[in-house]
DNA sequence: GTCTATAAGCCGATAGAC
DNA sequence: GTCTATCGGCTTATAGAC
């Protein structure tokens, strides 16, 4: 068992805190009592609220970021050119589900701030995707364009973004949701990967208006 | 020039509020002097600031589940049988987008207060979709079943979940996107219309394991 | 129904001892 | 680095006049 220091305890607090009940009611007071000090250590780590939260914000996603980054380099550098869709996706969405299943990394909390953190509107989240993380998004975008030779840039844009919203959002459901089914988190979790990276990769593969073949969609079955 | 009750212009004017700026920082001192009147007037009308923020989100909710069944209704008693997967994705999709374009149902803010809801994981809402809505869910969730008899219940309801996710999320961050394309906000939403509905079509019309025919998703370009 | 005035309490930030 | 005590400001909710 190791000793955390104070900056980290009032780091991993706060990031409980804002799983359970959501940035609104966040107190400085909740979290220093939760991390076992005391209003002005905050001020003195971090020197202000808002930027606690920041600081909170950006340890866990320089982590996810590097994770993604890591496994669309080592695709890339692989054998198969362009790379299978399956796998481009995979290198994006499982780094997401990594860090959710563990503890050490902050567990299912994160997924569920990040997820606050975008219906919040974040100034500064904003800001981190669209200048530190924005070259990653980019190479994958490319990425998956290249492996989705019957789409346009533009379709590719758009689901690319709908599929990041679809997994912010199950992510941010996940409590809620998984106590409805009769899963143990352990299942829950892994049929979401599944489930996600097989949705994503029917709505990449399929072609673009779909609405001029409805007939063979309505008698395919 | 309707000229609005005292209760319609506190309702409207936290609307506006929230989808400008988000719960956490909404006051009643903020809304009582958007909507011209005073701060004990909300109080009196709607008893306290979260009974006001739940007849806020139900007005609208009830319009928009009101709409949806409407569409799924007409669909059902139409000539086709089954329906068509792009006839009943277009009865849940468009009415969300319909009220979004309607100055007079609130306009796009709704749409962003929706999403900011669903990841504040407002227990009101939960309760609101799990119980008031629950059925006109369920009764999409089988008519897109019927639809796309490859596949099985369970990765309907996966696809299904993600599909709304996916629309809530783009909804809350229209704002943001929208400013970063180059199109007029009308245009940008009839593309995002579109893909939208192409995007779930694509998801859900694709069979179940694309896992087990890589080779022919990574050949068939 | 609508208002003013005020109660009662929590907030973030900081000063200053140790 | 960590603490206590406190400041000034803002909050929701309410009492009571009109």
């Amino acid at each position: 068992m190791t000793v955390l220091s104070t900056k980290e305890r009032i780091l991993n607090s706060t990031e409980e805190l804002v799983a359970e009940s959501g940035f609104c009611d966040l107190t400085m007071r909740q979290i220093s009592t939760h991390a076992n000090t005391n209003l002005a250590a905050i001020n003195y780590h971090f020197g202000s609220k808002q930027s606690l939260i920041n600081h909170m914000l950006e340890r866990r996603l320089d982590t996810l970021f590097e994770m993604r980054l890591k496994r669309l380099d080592e695709l890339e550098n692989g054998s198969e050119q362009p790379c299978l869709l399956r796998q481009v996706l995979k290198a994006f969405i499982e780094p997401a589900l990594v860090i959710s299943n563990d503890e050490r990394m902050g567990g299912q909390r994160f997924m569920k701030i990040l997820a606050r953190a975008y219906a919040e509107r974040s100034d500064f989240l904003h800001e981190l995707l669209s200048s530190r993380y924005a070259n990653v998004i980019k190479r994958f975008a490319a990425a998956i364009e290249r492996a989705c030779p019957p789409l346009d840039e533009q379709t590719v844009f758009w689901r690319f973004h709908f599929i990041i919203g679809a997994l912010t959002y199950v992510m941010a459901d996940f409590g809620a949701a998984s106590k409805t089914s009769h899963m143990s988190e352990q299942e829950f979790f892994a049929t979401c990967n599944h489930q996600l990276v097989d949705f994503a990769e029917a709505a990449l593969s399929a072609p673009r208006r779909l609405s001029e073949c409805q007939a063979d969609t309505a008698s395919s079955a």
